[in-house]
DNA sequence: TATCCGAACCCTGGAGATCG
DNA sequence: CGATCTCCAGGGTTCGGATA
């Protein structure tokens, strides 16, 4: 197919509805001599006349009358289509599923209130939450997820971010565990006790490990789980002492029959963020959901919120 | 190999003249 | 008076050469 200058789309149609090349022309801005010219593309591209002259006046042919409702609507889509998107955004009646991957413990945490808030809203309107196995970008890019809520990787630098919350990392053990027994939880007794970690990466170190180090401390590590749920049941229906952030333990179901308490060293701040790929930076509905997660996130960690 | 720059070419539209 | 033509200017695109 040869190239068609799709400008000709809406000066044909404001032809046919003005049916004079100068009144066509003060429409569209242009000169009545480039309108003309324009005419005469017209001719060639359609091989009709189009409009023919009589007398002092243009009539349409035949063919251009047949043609004038269909043209008048095209120009009017490709108008549409061209309008600025956040022109176009009707939260009422958008139909889309968003797909968002994230931890449990922030499905628990902040599922609810998101749907809650999205049905007042949006009620045509689906989410899909999908599991972390691991952090891999590839989903985003190939427009398999819509969202990732977690921490920044340094694996795509591409990503657009946004910080939801700061999470930070607490202790959790069994309700009656003989660590809470005494008031007071110092880094000797929280050592001495058999640990569970998370860690879909299978290390057994990590920062609270660092940190118990420089006070000369060291705790023993005998299991490694790939998900805070795993953890949370293990802890659940053991004396292990496990380290999860503060989020994973949800809206408090995921944490009955659990304890938890503040670690008695320091560790650095869970930054969680929103993670999306650039494609979809402008699309108003994305933003429209970002700007919803973030505000419910808000709501939902206000103790944590920053 | 990618980027920058300049020349050549093409397209569009305005001004003015001409025609019906 | 309105449509159309020619001429011309301005801007965009393409292409080839130079450079990093």
């Amino acid at each position: 197919m040869h190239n068609v200058d799709l400008n000709l789309l809406s000066s044909l149609d404001m032809l046919l509805t003005e049916r004079s090349v100068t009144h066509a022309a003060r429409r569209l801005g242009l000169s009545p001599s480039a309108m003309s010219r324009t005419l005469a593309r017209l001719r060639v591209a359609t091989g009709d006349q189009l409009l023919v002259q009589a007398g002092r006046t243009l009539v349409p042919t035949p063919y251009a009358e047949q043609l004038a409702e269909q043209v008048h609507e095209l120009a009017r889509h490709a108008r549409a289509v061209l309008q600025p998107m956040g022109n176009a955004l009707n939260i009422a009646t958008l139909d889309r599923t968003f797909t968002i991957r994230a931890n449990d413990g922030f499905v628990d945490l902040v599922g609810p209130a998101l749907i809650a808030t999205i049905a007042q809203t949006a009620p045509l309107v689906r989410l899909c939450f999908v599991p972390k196995p691991d952090k891999d970008a590839q989903p985003l890019r190939e427009g398999m997820l819509d969202l990732e809520v977690g921490v920044i990787g340094s694996n795509a630098p591409e990503l657009k971010t946004r910080l939801l919350f700061q999470d930070r990392f607490v202790g959790i053990c069994r309700t009656g565990h003989p660590l809470l027994n005494k008031p007071g939880v110092t880094a000797e007794r929280y050592a001495s006790y058999p640990h569970v970690v998370v860690s879909r990466k299978r290390r057994f170190f990590g920062p609270v490990d660092d940190a118990l180090a420089q006070q000369g401390l060291r705790r023993t590590v005998v299991m490694v789980v790939p998900g805070c749920a795993n953890a949370l049941q293990i802890v659940r229906h053991s004396d292990l002492i496990g380290l999860v952030p503060l989020s994973s333990l949800g809206n408090g179901a995921a944490s009955a029959g659990l304890q938890h308490f503040e670690l008695p060293v320091p560790t650095p701040p869970i930054k969680v963020s929103a993670i999306w790929h650039p494609r979809l930076h402008a699309d108003p509905a994305h933003r429209w959901l970002r700007e919803t997660l973030l505000a419910v996130c808000n709501r939902a960690q206000p103790t944590a919120t920053i």
